[in-house]
DNA sequence: GTGAAAGTTGAAGTCAACTTCATGTCAAGT
DNA sequence: ACTTGACATGAAGTTGACTTCAACTTTCAC
């Protein structure tokens, strides 16, 4: 870390866990910021990291960049974000969980339906379904799961 | 649908609500097949439709094509499989299902606790840190939601 | 037997979210 | 001053799961 309170790329990507190539792809998408030295490099303020964790978390609960750019965006502009600011982006996210844990649950107790009746069917079973439980389409987006990906890759 | 119980395309693409595109792509893949007319069109038996509404059943809960195919893979060569056959297979889903909505609720519980103390730290929040609750990574895989897709796009 | 609808193919395109690469510059400890 | 490691850029590559396209060919109801 520099003696000045600014953060290199190295120092972000050790703290955050991010891979550079990311952080550089998060700037170009404005999800954040970075001053330049004289010489070019990014120079990172302390709340950077702040704003990955809330990336990473979002990310984690299977938002889109474009949705945590989204959420980012309704941060204050002119100050650095508050504890107030950053738990009213969350809040958001409970609700979220709560109807993707309602959406496996239903998947789940079809599925247990399913193997008891051994059915399957195309029209009646709930978990194959494409306009059913898992449909919704359109509005009130119904969100189920993927694998979550391995974070540093080699 | 043809006066034999053979399936065109079309057929099962309106009953399964796969596109073609797809059909084509899972036959290519190995995950269906289908016998050929005379001038080379597609012919599909009933039993197409149990195996797309496993397909279907299988990715709205996570698993990637490759898993898709291993799991049809174990199904009998020989006959056309029984509702026993489709019960083992389903039957380790409600397994997988458990431990997602256990993440997920992790996850959710995590957060309760984050908008509680407002912290969302980049070490000791359980929904931001990448290598905890979400991360278990090479073993024993855990799964986090995606948007569900839009079946038909136009 | 004919016209429209439905089907065929391989190749290329798409999308998200990054990563990799090639090539060149910066920063900083000795 | 020098060297080494960190950093810069734009372009292209990756992965999974499909879709789209262009250019034909088959089917079948009438």
């Amino acid at each position: 870390m520099r003696p000045d309170d600014l953060l290199t790329l190295g120092d972000v990507t050790r703290r955050s866990g991010f891979a550079a190539s990311a952080l550089r792809f998060y700037e170009r998408g404005g999800l954040i910021s970075a001053t330049r030295t004289a010489g070019g490099q990014r120079r990172y303020e302390r709340s950077v990291l702040r704003r990955l964790a809330f990336i990473r978390a979002a990310r984690n609960i299977g938002l889109s960049l474009d949705e945590v750019r989204d959420a980012l965006d309704t941060l204050p502009g002119g100050r650095t974000p508050t504890k107030a600011d950053w738990a009213r982006l969350s809040k958001a996210w409970s609700a979220r969980l709560d109807a993707q844990i309602r959406a496996l649950r239903a998947l789940r107790d079809g599925l247990d339906s399913c193997i008891g009746c051994g059915c399957l069917s195309l029209r009646h079973c709930a978990m194959s379904n494409p306009s059913d439980v898992a449909g919704t389409r359109g509005v009130g987006a119904v969100y189920l799961p993927r694998p979550l990906t391995e974070e540093h890759r080699h």
